[in-house]
RNA sequence: GGAGGUAUGGUGUAGUGGAUAGCAUCAGGGAUUUCGAAUCCCUGGACCCCGGUUCGAGUCCGGGUACCUCCGCCA
């Protein structure tokens, strides 16, 4: 609780000087109290016990009589060599009262930043649609693009668009050379395509790309084949724009029916840069000049190049290959002249990449530094499997974000018809459509990047306990109390702008409500700067859970009577709800 | 074989060197003539193993074990 740190620091350091505490690093020790219970702020007085030559139990008791008392402070106790500082639950009401804790766009109040951030997320090769694995990334990417945005940065969402080199060629080679016939029958034995997804490009094309790829590996003039698509990659990697173009003809529907699902999912993107545009433009060919003057340079026997980042520290294979033998760049060559490139429009930079991308990231990173470029900032994310394993289009295990996002409407749809026979059909869709995707979106956010991930469809359309649903729930209730005062006549606007005494004493649910919602920012700066989403996906689920304790010992309205300072507190929640809930990608319905 | 990551109730997970390890699910019990029960309350159950550092270790260090990822002149 940093409001309460600012207050208490001054004070504290006041007290351990004159107790004989030299120890500056104190301030490092005064953490979150872990029992809620006894205080919002602890200090465990243990390290202090040898220099001052006194029990820690005495010595949190010393500190806690000679605190100076202060209107932040409601109560200070000293149990077993722990000084307990607990806020006054008047001050937290006073804070939040006073807008210190509202955060983000809708609250107007935008922290002074100039800084331009460059996110980019998915970047996903359009040779398919989106599956649950992949759809990590773009979930990870935007939310933390949102909660960027909540914070008051300036940020532009950027993808990445692999428009050249073997997947896109094998893909542009079957669009031209296989009859839809064909591929079916190459298919055979493969589950065919969901009859709902016929006529999307990423659905249609991705079975054109299956079938080559088998093909590829089995027809008995697969070796013409091999040297027709390596004819086409290479004239790619040149920069032959005619190959480029009938390249772009076969992704690019591919590609819009991906950015179809992910706008499905509330993800959108700034802008979309090509791979190619670095060969077109001369930047790639530059900077392969420039690798050979690196004293790091090496050539191999057919005459490829590659850097020995070895001399660097690299551990492993320390030889990283920029350029072919035949001269062309490489995926890794033109990343880094992207690099170049973004660094020149941003301050920072952020990449969401899987973890396989982590040793190439390591040796654009080491190459960037030879370079003298700065290095960006990673979020990498380890990858979702399915109960039966590894995630395979291939294998056919595999869920298409298309069908999960479906199946989480109809089954919304089932809860929201049950509970409210009387919405509109056209209710209930909007409503389970809000409810499903959400669901989604925060089944995976909620979890710790770093941490392995397997699907599971009860999980993924669970709408209950600490999910999506539950915190949509919590704040369509707290529209529905404004609602109700409106219907009983009273003027929002002069209730929600009337001064009112602040209670002197308040139930549980009040002071609980209050804690969390002055904490509020410090997470979401966390979450921000460590980058680290889930933090403010479980900071959002306590604010909706204390919303709810709040519900319940406390009357806003009763008996037509409303009482103005538990609606103001209602009307700030629900407002810190609402855009806490789009910082996430959660879509605040009013009624559910 | 080498490099990186992960390990917490039955299941899924949170956790800033600090106290009685939090949440959800699950199992069992309870709450509504009152602002929305997709809610709330009560009970049950967990830090992979062995060492080390420390006043204090789920957290840091070393060594095991298990799982994931990478070690292409692919993208």
């Amino acid at each position: 609780m940093q409001m309460l740190r600012e207050v208490l620091e001054p004070l504290l350091d006041e007290v351990l000087m004159s107790i004989g505490v030299t120890n500056a690093h104190w301030r490092s020790m005064l953490v979150r109290s872990r029992e809620h219970d006894q205080g919002d702020l602890s200090l465990p007085c243990f390290p202090f016990a040898k220099e001052l030559g006194k029990s820690p139990i005495e010595i949190a008791q010393q500190i806690a009589d000679s605190l100076e008392s202060h209107f932040a402070i409601g109560e200070v106790n000293a149990v077993a060599g722990y000084l307990n500082i607990k806020a006054n639950p008047t001050w937290l009401a006073q804070q939040v009262m006073d807008d210190a804790v509202r955060i983000g766009d809708a609250f107007g109040k935008k922290p002074a930043n100039n800084t331009h951030i460059l996110i980019e997320h998915t970047s996903a090769n359009p040779n398919g649609p989106f599956h649950v694995g992949r759809a990590r990334n773009a979930i990870l990417g935007d939310t933390l693009v949102r909660l960027h945005r909540l914070y008051g940065n300036n940020v532009r969402a950027e993808y990445y668009v692999d428009d050249m080199g073997k997947q896109v060629g094998v893909l542009a080679w079957a669009l031209e050379h296989l009859g839809k016939e064909e591929v079916e029958r190459t298919l055979v034995g493969r589950e065919s395509i969901n009859e709902k997804w016929q006529g999307k490009a990423d659905h249609e094309r991705v079975r054109w790309y299956q079938a080559a790829q088998s093909i590829r590996q089995e027809r008995s003039d697969k070796e013409d084949i091999e040297a027709e698509i390596g004819r086409m990659v290479h004239a790619s990697e040149h920069g032959d724009e005619e190959v480029l173009q009938a390249f772009e003809n076969a992704y690019q529907p591919v590609l819009d029916g991906m950015l179809e699902t992910l706008k499905r999912l509330g993800i959108d993107f700034d802008t979309f840069t090509k791979e190619s545009m670095f060969v077109t433009n001369g930047d790639v060919s530059k900077l392969m000049e420039k690798f050979k003057t690196f004293e790091i340079h090496g050539t191999a026997d057919n005459g490829a190049e590659f850097l020995d980042l070895g001399a660097r520290g690299l551990k492993g294979k320390t030889e990283f290959f920029f350029r072919r033998g035949d001269g062309s760049s490489l995926y890794a060559t033109r990343d880094i002249a992207y690099h170049i490139w973004k660094w020149k429009q941003c301050d920072q930079l952020i990449n969401v990449l899987g973890e396989d991308h982590k040793l190439q990231a390591k040796q654009v990173g080491m190459t960037l530094t030879e370079l003298g470029e700065k290095i960006p900032d990673v979020l990498f994310y380890s990858f979702i499997k399915l109960p039966e394993g590894k995630m395979s289009t291939r294998k056919g295990n595999v869920v298409y974000m298309d069908d999960l996002l479906e199946e989480a409407q109809a089954q919304a749809s089932a809860v929201v018809g049950e509970i409210h026979p009387d919405y509109s059909p056209e209710m209930v869709a909007e409503i389970s459509e809000a409810a499903g995707t959400s669901a989604v979106r925060f089944n995976i956010i909620k979890v710790s990047p770093d941490k392995g991930f397997t699907f599971r469809w009860e999980e993924a359309l669970a709408f209950e306990g600490g999910s999506a649903p539950f915190i949509m729930y919590s704040h369509a209730r707290a529209c529905s109390i404004a609602r109700k005062c409106v219907a009983a006549g009273i003027d929002l606007d002069a209730a929600a702008n009337s001064s009112t005494e602040l209670p002197s004493s308040m139930p549980k649910g009040m002071v609980e409500l209050l804690r969390t919602m002055c904490v509020h920012q410090d997470v979401l700066s966390k979450a921000v700067n460590d980058r680290r989403p889930h933090l403010f996906a479980n900071q959002l689920l306590q604010l909706a859970t204390s919303f709810n304790a709040f519900y319940r010992d406390c009357m806003i309205l009763q008996d037509g009577e409303l009482n103005v300072f538990n609606f103001q507190l209602s009307e700030l929640a629900r407002n810190l709800m609402r855009t806490s809930m789009q910082g996430l990608g959660i879509v605040p319905v009013e009624q559910m």
